[in-house]
DNA sequence: TGATAAGTGTTGCTTAAGCAACAAAATTAA
DNA sequence: TTAATTTTGTTGCTTAAGCAACACTTATCA
Protein backbone atom coordinates (compact mmCIF):
# COMPACT_ATOMS: atom_id res chain seq x y z
CA UNK A 1 0.00 0.00 0.00
CA UNK A 2 3.15 2.16 0.81
CA UNK A 3 3.90 1.46 -2.91
CA UNK A 4 2.45 4.63 -4.55
CA UNK A 5 4.82 7.06 -3.18
CA UNK A 6 4.74 9.28 -6.39
CA UNK A 7 7.69 10.83 -7.56
CA UNK A 8 8.37 13.90 -5.31
CA UNK A 9 12.31 14.18 -5.71
CA UNK A 10 13.90 15.06 -8.09
CA UNK A 11 16.68 12.60 -8.59
CA UNK A 12 14.04 9.91 -9.13
CA UNK A 13 12.76 11.52 -12.34
CA UNK A 14 15.91 12.68 -13.91
CA UNK A 15 17.38 9.13 -13.80
CA UNK A 16 14.38 7.75 -14.89
CA UNK A 17 14.22 9.88 -17.55
CA UNK A 18 18.21 9.50 -18.26
CA UNK A 19 17.73 5.54 -18.57
CA UNK A 20 15.04 6.22 -20.86
CA UNK A 21 16.43 8.52 -23.07
CA UNK A 22 19.78 6.66 -22.99
CA UNK A 23 17.95 3.52 -23.56
CA UNK A 24 16.37 5.24 -27.17
CA UNK A 25 18.95 6.41 -28.03
CA UNK A 26 20.17 2.88 -28.29
CA UNK A 27 17.75 1.70 -30.00
CA UNK A 28 18.43 4.10 -32.66
CA UNK A 29 21.60 2.01 -33.08
CA UNK A 30 21.38 -1.45 -31.77
CA UNK A 31 18.76 -4.18 -31.67
CA UNK A 32 17.24 -4.63 -28.37
CA UNK A 33 18.25 -8.26 -27.60
CA UNK A 34 22.04 -7.27 -28.16
CA UNK A 35 21.64 -3.96 -25.81
CA UNK A 36 23.00 -4.88 -22.15
CA UNK A 37 21.80 -3.20 -19.24
CA UNK A 38 24.93 -1.85 -18.57
CA UNK A 39 24.96 -0.05 -22.03
CA UNK A 40 21.96 1.87 -20.82
CA UNK A 41 23.49 3.15 -17.49
CA UNK A 42 26.74 4.06 -18.95
CA UNK A 43 24.78 5.84 -21.44
CA UNK A 44 22.47 7.33 -18.52
CA UNK A 45 25.67 7.71 -16.51
CA UNK A 46 23.61 5.48 -13.71
CA UNK A 47 25.31 2.88 -11.70
CA UNK A 48 24.02 -0.31 -12.88
CA UNK A 49 22.19 -1.30 -9.36
CA UNK A 50 20.46 1.80 -10.05
CA UNK A 51 18.40 0.77 -12.49
CA UNK A 52 16.83 -2.53 -10.82
CA UNK A 53 15.90 0.42 -8.75
CA UNK A 54 13.85 1.93 -10.93
CA UNK A 55 13.35 -1.23 -13.43
CA UNK A 56 13.15 -5.16 -13.04
CA UNK A 57 15.09 -5.79 -16.58
CA UNK A 58 14.86 -4.35 -19.57
CA UNK A 59 11.92 -6.15 -21.27
CA UNK A 60 9.86 -3.80 -18.31
CA UNK A 61 12.00 -0.44 -19.12
CA UNK A 62 10.87 -1.09 -22.34
CA UNK A 63 6.99 -2.29 -21.70
CA UNK A 64 6.49 0.80 -19.04
CA UNK A 65 8.60 3.26 -21.65
CA UNK A 66 6.38 2.51 -24.21
CA UNK A 67 2.72 2.53 -22.67
CA UNK A 68 3.93 5.87 -21.15
CA UNK A 69 5.20 7.83 -24.08
CA UNK A 70 3.40 6.01 -27.15
CA UNK A 71 0.27 4.41 -25.99
CA UNK A 72 -0.28 7.88 -24.18
CA UNK A 73 -0.65 9.10 -27.85
CA UNK A 74 -3.51 5.96 -29.00
CA UNK A 75 -4.90 6.46 -25.70
CA UNK A 76 -5.79 10.16 -26.36
CA UNK A 77 -6.72 9.68 -29.61
CA UNK A 78 -9.13 6.37 -28.49
CA UNK A 79 -10.89 8.71 -26.30
CA UNK A 80 -12.68 11.03 -28.68
CA UNK A 81 -14.59 8.35 -29.38
CA UNK A 82 -16.30 7.64 -25.69
CA UNK A 83 -19.38 6.19 -27.64
CA UNK A 84 -19.43 3.45 -30.16
CA UNK A 85 -19.64 4.79 -33.39
CA UNK A 86 -18.80 3.97 -37.25
CA UNK A 87 -15.75 6.34 -37.02
CA UNK A 88 -14.44 4.41 -34.01
CA UNK A 89 -12.76 2.11 -35.68
CA UNK A 90 -11.32 3.91 -38.09
CA UNK A 91 -10.33 6.68 -35.08
CA UNK A 92 -9.08 3.37 -33.23
CA UNK A 93 -7.06 2.21 -36.55
CA UNK A 94 -5.47 5.77 -37.09
CA UNK A 95 -4.37 5.63 -34.16
CA UNK A 96 -2.51 2.22 -34.31
CA UNK A 97 -0.88 3.42 -37.16
CA UNK A 98 0.61 6.54 -35.73
CA UNK A 99 2.00 4.29 -33.12
CA UNK A 100 4.17 2.22 -35.89
CA UNK A 101 5.08 5.46 -36.92
CA UNK A 102 6.51 7.05 -33.50
CA UNK A 103 7.33 3.85 -32.79
CA UNK A 104 9.41 3.25 -36.18
CA UNK A 105 10.86 7.02 -35.40
CA UNK A 106 11.84 5.93 -32.04
CA UNK A 107 13.90 2.96 -32.83
CA UNK A 108 14.38 2.26 -36.32
CA UNK A 109 17.02 -0.40 -35.73
CA UNK A 110 14.64 -2.57 -33.83
CA UNK A 111 11.43 -1.27 -34.93
CA UNK A 112 9.99 -4.85 -35.99
CA UNK A 113 11.26 -7.03 -32.89
CA UNK A 114 10.34 -3.59 -30.64
CA UNK A 115 6.27 -4.07 -32.61
CA UNK A 116 6.57 -7.64 -31.84
CA UNK A 117 7.12 -7.34 -28.06
CA UNK A 118 4.39 -5.01 -27.92
CA UNK A 119 1.70 -6.37 -29.76
CA UNK A 120 0.24 -8.22 -26.87
CA UNK A 121 0.22 -5.46 -24.87
CA UNK A 122 -0.99 -2.92 -27.33
CA UNK A 123 -3.89 -5.13 -28.63
CA UNK A 124 -4.73 -5.77 -25.10
CA UNK A 125 -5.31 -1.99 -24.39
CA UNK A 126 -7.10 -1.37 -27.37
CA UNK A 127 -9.62 -4.51 -26.72
CA UNK A 128 -9.98 -2.70 -23.46
CA UNK A 129 -10.98 0.35 -24.57
CA UNK A 130 -13.16 -0.99 -27.85
CA UNK A 131 -14.68 -3.01 -24.52
CA UNK A 132 -15.75 0.50 -22.70
CA UNK A 133 -17.00 1.48 -25.72
CA UNK A 134 -19.24 -1.33 -26.80
CA UNK A 135 -20.31 -1.65 -23.59
CA UNK A 136 -22.31 1.56 -23.59
CA UNK A 137 -23.74 1.01 -26.92
CA UNK A 138 -24.87 -2.67 -26.16
CA UNK A 139 -26.17 -2.51 -22.71
CA UNK A 140 -28.84 -5.18 -23.57
CA UNK A 141 -26.10 -7.84 -24.60
CA UNK A 142 -24.23 -9.62 -22.23
CA UNK A 143 -20.82 -9.13 -21.13
CA UNK A 144 -19.23 -11.71 -22.66
CA UNK A 145 -20.33 -11.26 -25.76
CA UNK A 146 -19.55 -8.02 -26.09
CA UNK A 147 -15.72 -9.12 -24.75
CA UNK A 148 -15.49 -11.70 -27.55
CA UNK A 149 -16.56 -8.54 -29.80
CA UNK A 150 -13.59 -6.30 -28.52
CA UNK A 151 -11.23 -8.90 -28.81
CA UNK A 152 -12.15 -9.89 -32.76
CA UNK A 153 -11.76 -6.05 -33.43
CA UNK A 154 -8.67 -5.49 -31.57
CA UNK A 155 -7.16 -8.32 -33.60
CA UNK A 156 -8.54 -6.94 -36.31
CA UNK A 157 -7.52 -3.23 -36.25
CA UNK A 158 -3.58 -4.44 -34.97
CA UNK A 159 -3.13 -6.77 -37.89
CA UNK A 160 -5.05 -3.94 -40.15
CA UNK A 161 -2.31 -1.34 -38.50
CA UNK A 162 0.63 -3.94 -39.03
CA UNK A 163 -0.20 -4.36 -42.53
CA UNK A 164 -0.74 -1.25 -43.60
CA UNK A 165 3.25 0.13 -42.12
CA UNK A 166 4.35 -2.32 -43.99
CA UNK A 167 2.85 -1.58 -47.72
CA UNK A 168 2.56 1.86 -46.71
CA UNK A 169 1.67 3.11 -49.64
CA UNK A 170 -1.95 4.87 -49.18
CA UNK A 171 -3.47 7.22 -46.45
CA UNK A 172 -4.27 4.98 -43.56
CA UNK A 173 -8.01 6.15 -43.91
CA UNK A 174 -8.33 5.51 -47.11
CA UNK A 175 -6.67 1.95 -46.84
CA UNK A 176 -8.83 0.87 -44.15
CA UNK A 177 -12.10 2.38 -46.15
CA UNK A 178 -11.07 0.65 -48.91
CA UNK A 179 -9.87 -3.01 -47.02
CA UNK A 180 -13.44 -2.66 -44.56
CA UNK A 181 -15.30 -2.00 -48.12
CA UNK A 182 -13.69 -5.39 -49.60
CA UNK A 183 -14.58 -7.18 -46.13
CA UNK A 184 -18.09 -5.94 -45.99
CA UNK A 185 -18.66 -6.38 -49.36
CA UNK A 186 -18.10 -10.33 -48.85
CA UNK A 187 -19.83 -10.75 -45.64
CA UNK A 188 -22.77 -9.38 -47.24
CA UNK A 189 -22.64 -11.67 -50.41
CA UNK B 1 44.41 18.74 2.65
CA UNK B 2 41.89 16.17 2.40
CA UNK B 3 39.94 18.33 -0.36
CA UNK B 4 41.60 16.78 -3.38
CA UNK B 5 39.35 14.09 -3.16
CA UNK B 6 38.77 13.69 -7.14
CA UNK B 7 35.64 12.42 -8.48
CA UNK B 8 35.45 8.54 -8.13
CA UNK B 9 32.07 9.09 -7.71
CA UNK B 10 29.99 8.60 -11.12
CA UNK B 11 27.26 11.23 -9.20
CA UNK B 12 29.57 14.25 -8.91
CA UNK B 13 30.89 13.98 -12.67
CA UNK B 14 27.44 13.98 -13.68
CA UNK B 15 25.88 16.74 -12.00
CA UNK B 16 28.99 18.29 -12.66
CA UNK B 17 28.25 18.17 -16.58
CA UNK B 18 24.72 18.55 -16.45
CA UNK B 19 25.28 22.00 -14.82
CA UNK B 20 27.60 22.89 -16.70
CA UNK B 21 25.40 21.80 -20.28
CA UNK B 22 22.70 23.34 -18.75
CA UNK B 23 24.99 26.85 -18.33
CA UNK B 24 25.73 26.93 -21.81
CA UNK B 25 22.77 26.45 -22.78
CA UNK B 26 21.23 29.29 -20.87
CA UNK B 27 24.41 31.11 -22.19
CA UNK B 28 22.49 30.70 -25.99
CA UNK B 29 19.81 32.21 -24.89
CA UNK B 30 19.82 35.10 -22.48
CA UNK B 31 22.91 36.71 -21.07
CA UNK B 32 24.93 36.22 -17.85
CA UNK B 33 23.77 38.90 -15.26
CA UNK B 34 20.03 37.55 -16.29
CA UNK B 35 20.94 33.53 -15.61
CA UNK B 36 19.67 33.09 -12.31
CA UNK B 37 21.05 30.20 -10.52
CA UNK B 38 18.02 28.45 -10.42
CA UNK B 39 17.57 28.73 -14.06
CA UNK B 40 20.66 26.74 -13.94
CA UNK B 41 19.70 23.66 -11.95
CA UNK B 42 15.99 24.06 -13.23
CA UNK B 43 17.25 23.41 -16.93
CA UNK B 44 19.99 20.23 -15.17
CA UNK B 45 17.23 19.18 -13.17
CA UNK B 46 19.42 19.53 -9.76
CA UNK B 47 18.64 20.99 -6.36
CA UNK B 48 20.05 24.55 -6.07
CA UNK B 49 21.93 22.85 -3.26
CA UNK B 50 23.73 21.25 -5.49
CA UNK B 51 24.96 24.06 -6.93
CA UNK B 52 26.68 25.17 -3.96
CA UNK B 53 28.34 22.17 -3.43
CA UNK B 54 30.07 22.34 -7.03
CA UNK B 55 30.59 25.75 -7.07
CA UNK B 56 30.49 28.63 -4.82
CA UNK B 57 28.68 30.92 -7.59
CA UNK B 58 28.02 31.41 -11.15
CA UNK B 59 31.05 33.47 -11.77
CA UNK B 60 33.18 30.64 -10.42
CA UNK B 61 31.15 28.19 -12.87
CA UNK B 62 32.34 30.23 -15.47
CA UNK B 63 35.79 30.66 -14.80
CA UNK B 64 35.96 27.30 -13.70
CA UNK B 65 33.92 26.22 -16.97
CA UNK B 66 36.38 28.75 -18.81
CA UNK B 67 39.56 27.34 -17.35
CA UNK B 68 38.70 23.75 -18.40
CA UNK B 69 36.74 23.65 -21.73
CA UNK B 70 38.23 26.59 -23.97
CA UNK B 71 41.81 27.42 -22.18
CA UNK B 72 42.70 23.49 -22.43
CA UNK B 73 42.80 24.18 -25.83
CA UNK B 74 44.38 27.49 -25.78
CA UNK B 75 47.02 25.69 -23.57
CA UNK B 76 48.00 22.83 -25.94
CA UNK B 77 48.58 25.01 -28.79
CA UNK B 78 50.95 27.09 -26.52
CA UNK B 79 52.65 23.97 -25.04
CA UNK B 80 53.88 23.95 -28.74
CA UNK B 81 56.27 26.45 -28.06
CA UNK B 82 57.94 25.22 -25.16
CA UNK B 83 61.40 27.47 -25.68
CA UNK B 84 60.40 31.27 -26.95
CA UNK B 85 61.31 31.70 -30.54
CA UNK B 86 59.86 34.15 -33.73
CA UNK B 87 57.28 31.52 -33.92
CA UNK B 88 55.72 31.75 -30.18
CA UNK B 89 53.93 35.08 -30.47
CA UNK B 90 52.23 33.90 -33.46
CA UNK B 91 51.32 30.65 -32.23
CA UNK B 92 49.84 32.43 -29.36
CA UNK B 93 48.00 34.48 -31.13
CA UNK B 94 46.39 32.25 -33.24
CA UNK B 95 45.45 30.38 -30.10
CA UNK B 96 43.97 32.98 -28.59
CA UNK B 97 41.59 33.71 -32.24
CA UNK B 98 40.71 30.35 -31.44
CA UNK B 99 40.07 30.82 -28.11
CA UNK B 100 37.69 33.71 -29.24
CA UNK B 101 35.67 31.37 -31.54
CA UNK B 102 35.18 28.72 -29.37
CA UNK B 103 33.89 31.17 -27.04
CA UNK B 104 31.69 33.10 -29.13
CA UNK B 105 30.07 29.68 -30.59
CA UNK B 106 29.73 28.76 -27.06
CA UNK B 107 27.69 31.89 -26.08
CA UNK B 108 26.89 33.57 -29.03
CA UNK B 109 24.41 35.62 -27.08
CA UNK B 110 26.73 37.20 -24.39
CA UNK B 111 29.88 36.89 -26.12
CA UNK B 112 31.11 40.06 -25.41
CA UNK B 113 30.28 40.42 -21.85
CA UNK B 114 31.82 35.95 -21.64
CA UNK B 115 34.92 37.97 -23.14
CA UNK B 116 34.96 40.39 -20.63
CA UNK B 117 34.72 38.45 -17.70
CA UNK B 118 37.46 36.09 -19.14
CA UNK B 119 40.02 39.25 -19.65
CA UNK B 120 42.26 39.00 -16.84
CA UNK B 121 41.97 35.31 -16.49
CA UNK B 122 42.82 34.33 -19.83
CA UNK B 123 45.27 37.19 -20.16
CA UNK B 124 47.56 36.08 -16.92
CA UNK B 125 47.37 32.75 -18.23
CA UNK B 126 49.53 33.81 -21.42
CA UNK B 127 51.37 35.61 -18.88
CA UNK B 128 51.97 32.89 -17.27
CA UNK B 129 53.15 30.48 -20.50
CA UNK B 130 55.36 33.25 -21.90
CA UNK B 131 57.09 33.53 -18.45
CA UNK B 132 58.42 30.49 -18.80
CA UNK B 133 59.36 30.31 -21.95
CA UNK B 134 61.17 33.26 -21.90
CA UNK B 135 62.87 32.46 -18.37
CA UNK B 136 64.40 29.38 -20.43
CA UNK B 137 65.84 31.55 -23.25
CA UNK B 138 66.72 34.37 -21.32
CA UNK B 139 67.94 32.93 -18.27
CA UNK B 140 70.55 35.94 -17.63
CA UNK B 141 67.78 38.51 -17.50
CA UNK B 142 66.23 39.37 -13.99
CA UNK B 143 63.41 37.63 -13.00
CA UNK B 144 61.35 40.84 -13.12
CA UNK B 145 62.52 41.97 -16.12
CA UNK B 146 61.11 38.58 -17.63
CA UNK B 147 58.20 39.48 -15.84
CA UNK B 148 57.75 42.55 -17.28
CA UNK B 149 58.34 41.03 -20.61
CA UNK B 150 55.58 38.70 -20.28
CA UNK B 151 53.15 40.96 -18.75
CA UNK B 152 53.65 43.82 -21.89
CA UNK B 153 53.24 40.58 -24.55
CA UNK B 154 50.78 38.71 -23.13
CA UNK B 155 48.24 42.33 -22.93
CA UNK B 156 49.77 42.80 -27.03
CA UNK B 157 48.74 39.35 -27.80
CA UNK B 158 45.58 39.28 -25.71
CA UNK B 159 44.47 42.93 -27.29
CA UNK B 160 45.49 41.52 -30.66
CA UNK B 161 43.67 38.73 -30.73
CA UNK B 162 40.46 40.53 -29.51
CA UNK B 163 40.39 43.35 -32.20
CA UNK B 164 41.06 40.63 -34.97
CA UNK B 165 37.72 39.17 -34.06
CA UNK B 166 35.94 42.34 -33.93
CA UNK B 167 37.53 43.09 -37.54
CA UNK B 168 37.98 39.33 -38.45
CA UNK B 169 38.28 39.67 -42.41
CA UNK B 170 42.02 38.87 -42.39
CA UNK B 171 43.42 35.01 -41.71
CA UNK B 172 44.71 35.55 -38.45
CA UNK B 173 48.33 34.88 -39.27
CA UNK B 174 48.07 36.87 -41.92
CA UNK B 175 46.37 39.49 -39.27
CA UNK B 176 48.98 39.28 -37.12
CA UNK B 177 52.41 39.56 -39.41
CA UNK B 178 51.04 42.51 -40.99
CA UNK B 179 50.41 44.51 -37.65
CA UNK B 180 53.62 43.24 -36.49
CA UNK B 181 55.34 44.28 -39.81
CA UNK B 182 53.82 47.85 -38.92
CA UNK B 183 54.47 48.04 -35.33
CA UNK B 184 58.87 46.55 -36.27
CA UNK B 185 58.62 49.06 -38.70
CA UNK B 186 57.77 52.22 -36.62
CA UNK B 187 59.84 50.99 -33.60
CA UNK B 188 62.96 50.35 -35.78
CA UNK B 189 62.16 54.16 -37.19
C1' DT C 1 33.39 -31.09 -23.45
C1' DG C 2 34.88 -28.18 -19.67
C1' DA C 3 36.68 -23.82 -18.57
C1' DT C 4 37.11 -18.81 -19.04
C1' DA C 5 34.64 -15.00 -19.55
C1' DA C 6 30.58 -11.76 -19.74
C1' DG C 7 26.17 -10.35 -18.24
C1' DT C 8 22.39 -10.44 -14.67
C1' DG C 9 20.24 -9.43 -10.51
C1' DT C 10 20.87 -8.62 -5.35
C1' DT C 11 22.74 -6.75 -1.02
C1' DG C 12 25.05 -3.80 2.88
C1' DC C 13 27.15 0.05 3.54
C1' DT C 14 28.69 4.86 2.05
C1' DT C 15 28.01 9.25 -0.05
C1' DA C 16 26.05 12.82 -3.06
C1' DA C 17 22.05 15.07 -3.73
C1' DG C 18 17.21 16.52 -2.42
C1' DC C 19 14.33 19.08 0.55
C1' DA C 20 12.74 22.66 3.43
C1' DA C 21 13.56 26.38 6.07
C1' DC C 22 16.23 30.23 7.14
C1' DA C 23 18.70 34.90 7.21
C1' DA C 24 20.66 38.08 4.34
C1' DA C 25 21.43 40.50 0.05
C1' DA C 26 19.55 42.51 -3.94
C1' DT C 27 15.52 43.94 -6.98
C1' DT C 28 11.37 45.86 -7.84
C1' DA C 29 7.36 48.61 -6.88
C1' DA C 30 4.63 51.94 -4.46
C1' DT D 1 12.34 56.56 0.42
C1' DT D 2 10.17 52.30 2.39
C1' DA D 3 7.92 48.05 1.89
C1' DA D 4 7.21 43.84 -0.73
C1' DT D 5 9.27 40.45 -3.45
C1' DT D 6 12.87 37.84 -5.38
C1' DT D 7 17.19 35.85 -5.32
C1' DT D 8 21.16 34.22 -2.88
C1' DG D 9 23.82 31.34 -0.01
C1' DT D 10 23.71 28.08 4.10
C1' DT D 11 22.31 24.24 7.15
C1' DG D 12 20.29 19.76 9.35
C1' DC D 13 18.16 16.01 8.24
C1' DT D 14 16.39 12.50 4.75
C1' DT D 15 16.71 9.73 0.71
C1' DA D 16 18.22 8.11 -3.84
C1' DA D 17 22.06 6.62 -5.95
C1' DG D 18 26.97 4.82 -6.05
C1' DC D 19 30.06 1.22 -5.04
C1' DA D 20 31.87 -3.24 -4.44
C1' DA D 21 31.20 -7.78 -3.76
C1' DC D 22 28.47 -11.70 -4.36
C1' DA D 23 26.01 -15.88 -6.44
C1' DC D 24 24.03 -17.13 -10.53
C1' DT D 25 22.98 -17.60 -15.38
C1' DT D 26 24.31 -17.34 -20.07
C1' DA D 27 27.51 -17.02 -23.88
C1' DT D 28 32.39 -17.94 -25.97
C1' DC D 29 35.81 -20.73 -27.45
C1' DA D 30 39.90 -24.13 -26.82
Amino acid sequence: MQEIVENKDIRKIRTRKYIIDAFFELLKKKSFETIRISDITTKAMVNRATFYNHFADKYELFEVVTKEIIMENVRNQLAETTNFCQNTLTNVFVALTNYHNELYALCSYSYDEMASINETILRKEVEQVLFESLKLKYSEKSKQEIQNMASIFSWMLYGAAYEWKNQNELDPVAYFAQTMGSIESILNE
